[in-house]
DNA sequence: GCCGTTTTCGGCCCGACTGTTTTCAGTCG
């Protein structure tokens, strides 16, 4: 079983034993071992397996834990999980998910009225019935339904990061079939979008047309991870692939249109109708089997995908901008920007480490950093009123300053820059001593608390954030946490002006979980002067990958590498420092 | 349940907010 899947059962045990109401201590070891196995680079069945290793020599895993990942290995689960599931039904689990609601409520809930899930929990609301439970009143129950409301919303949503490794492993079995020439994701996983309601795989080859794509799709229905078969014809299988259901539609093609079929199903379906429109205009139509001519239906183009846009007389779309909002218009024109791209980026700016609530070191990160082939990062970790991870203080800052001077002289793999991620008080002041700031090289300014504030006072703590004189750049700059929570409100127009005009940066925050600031406002920054970089937020050396997603995301944004300052080389980065706002 | 040891058990991150109370439990980060 495979790394993440064992962190699924040992989280959501944990889950289980928190709504039983078990010693919170040993759940904290249970969610300990899950964060470790999840960000460790060997998968635990490959330990297990091999006579001279032991897992218990991985800190946060004991004797406890091994026998756990041990019955795990042989059945798939273990004794406490059994216990907890005999006790509470796994739906459940998703009531940790409405906001408001805890383990504690939840068990309440369940003992009282039996509710088990989101349906049962609305009906409650809606009856008047939460309010009659100890410490529970007509406010909670609003908030419930605002949060059920919400939670739909989004149910049946996946993050972009989570699609990009369900498509590589299901692509990765494809490739090596025979008869396989073209394997490509489509949909908005190829646009790069947020979040991905389902994965679009398009298989290729001069002889999956008709019958010959049956033992392709064969394939696809048996892979060990697919849950059900919704679906299986001649040409398309559909499945939900894992534990979470996402559903996996998979097509096979003939060559000579995979190219048709990649523009039609990457969409967006906004994109596509003003594209088929044009066409029509043209005298062409297009489908997703090729493009023709509407008088004798002649095929124009259909084996690549740059083919049907010239043979519209347009250049290739990059698919994150294929949202119907101008990119047709400036294709025509010739006006297409040159996208950033992954390897543009030279450097990361936001990271964290053993300091405050980062898993490795700054030696640890910076090598992780190096092997990336950067040249350059900045530290930031936590300002002391996150208490909660061991922000620093003003003493502490300036002591770290001082080391990564001496640090940089002392031979670490790359340029490190001192930096921090601080605060944004509720008044908008800063968490430390502007002198203290003064003394680092990279400051980033924050919101992580009060984040219920109404758009007037929002604006104006985030303006004053922005007028403070050493910070650099605004982190994660509206506070979203997708499938979580939504975007706190403030008029991002005068923010964004105020920024442009002081010389502060957006972040784009790469941060699978945030993707922060969005395509749409980058633009919409852009437009107005203010320029950016993208940074992971990485809390382990594995999350400094996690760049590729920031810069799809400034792509959507049309975003080109000169925006962006960690495009800049070392030098004329430094350069950059030096001049002050 | 893990860790670190003062080798066999005690400590493990904690402050702020909310809505409910009438002094605080539960949630959140």
């Amino acid at each position: 079983m495979e790394n993440r899947e064992i962190v699924r059962l040992l989280t959501e045990t944990a889950d289980l034993m928190e709504i039983a109401g078990e010693d919170g201590f040993r759940i904290r070891s249970y969610r300990n071992a899950a964060a470790v196995i999840e960000g460790y680079p060997e998968q635990m069945g490959a330990i297990l397996a091999s006579p001279e290793r032991k897992v218990t020599e991985i800190p946060g895993i004991g004797k406890g834990i091994a026998a756990v990942l041990e019955e795990i290995a042989q059945r798939g689960s273990f004794e406490r999980r059994d216990e907890m599931l005999a006790r509470f039904p796994g739906s459940l689990l998703e009531l940790l998910k409405i906001q408001g609601l805890g383990p504690k409520s939840i068990s309440l809930l369940y003992q009282h009225h039996g509710v088990k899930d989101i349906d049962g929990l609305e009906r409650l609301c809606r009856e008047q019935k939460l309010r009659e439970l100890p410490r529970m009143g007509a406010k909670l129950e609003e908030k419930v339904l605002r949060s059920i409301e919400s939670y739909r919303k989004r149910a049946g949503r996946f993050l972009l990061s989570y699609g990009h490794h369900a498509a590589a492993e299901i692509m990765g079995e494809l490739r090596n079939l025979p008869g396989v020439e073209r394997v490509e994701a489509a949909g908005s996983l190829r646009r790069g979008k947020e979040t991905i309601g389902d994965l679009d795989i398009l298989v290729s080859g001069p002889d999956l047309a008709g019958d010959g794509a049956a033992p392709i799709l064969e394939h696809v229905i048996k892979l060990p991870k697919v849950e059900e078969v919704l679906g299986q014809g001649a040409n398309k299988a559909s499945v939900k692939y894992g534990f979470e259901g996402l559903q996996v539609d998979v097509r096979a093609l003939a060559s000579d249109s995979f190219g048709a079929a990649l523009q039609y199903f990457t969409g967006s379906k906004e994109h596509n109708v003003t594209l088929r429109t044009n066409a029509l205009k043209r005298g062409l139509t297009l489908n997703e089997y090729g493009l023709f001519t509407v008088e004798g239906g002649q095929r124009v183009a259909g084996e690549n995908e740059a083919d049907v846009y010239a043979k519209l007389g347009l250049p290739w779309i990059p698919p994150e901008l294929r949202e119907n909002s101008g990119e047709l218009e400036a294709a025509a024109a010739g006006r297409l920007p040159g996208l950033i791209r992954p390897e543009d980026i030279r450097g990361d700016l936001h990271m964290h480490t053993t300091e405050t609530d980062g898993k490795a070191t700054l030696r640890e990160m910076a090598e992780a950093a190096a092997a990336l082939g950067y040249q350059y990062i900045a530290i930031t970790d936590h300002s002391k009123a996150l208490a909660m991870a061991n922000g620093l203080d003003e003493q502490r800052v300036v002591e770290f300053a001082r080391h990564v001077r001496e640090l940089n002289r002392d031979g670490l793999p790359l340029r490190v820059f001192s930096g921090l991620e601080c605060d944004i008080l509720r008044d908008g002041a800063m968490d430390l001593a502007e002198d203290a700031l003064a003394e680092l090289d990279w400051v980033i300014a924050s919101v992580h608390s009060h984040m219920n504030l109404d758009e007037s006072e929002m604006t104006d703590r985030l303006a004053r954030a922005v007028s403070s004189p050493n910070i650099r750049i605004l982190g994660h700059p509206t506070g979203r946490m997708l499938l979580h929570r939504e975007p706190f409100p403030f008029r991002f127009d005068e923010i964004a002006s105020l920024a442009a005009a002081r010389g502060v940066l957006f972040e784009i925050n790469a941060s699978p979980e945030r993707l922060d600031l969005n395509g749409a406002m980058a633009r919409t920054a852009r437009a107005k002067g203010c320029r950016f970089a993208i940074s992971t937020d990485a809390h382990h050396p594995s999350h400094l990958e996690n760049m590729t997603y920031g810069v799809s995301t400034a792509r959507r944004g049309w975003l080109e590498a000169a925006d962006v300052v960690n495009t800049l080389p070392l030098a004329d980065f430094e350069a950059f420092l030096q001049r002050r706002r």
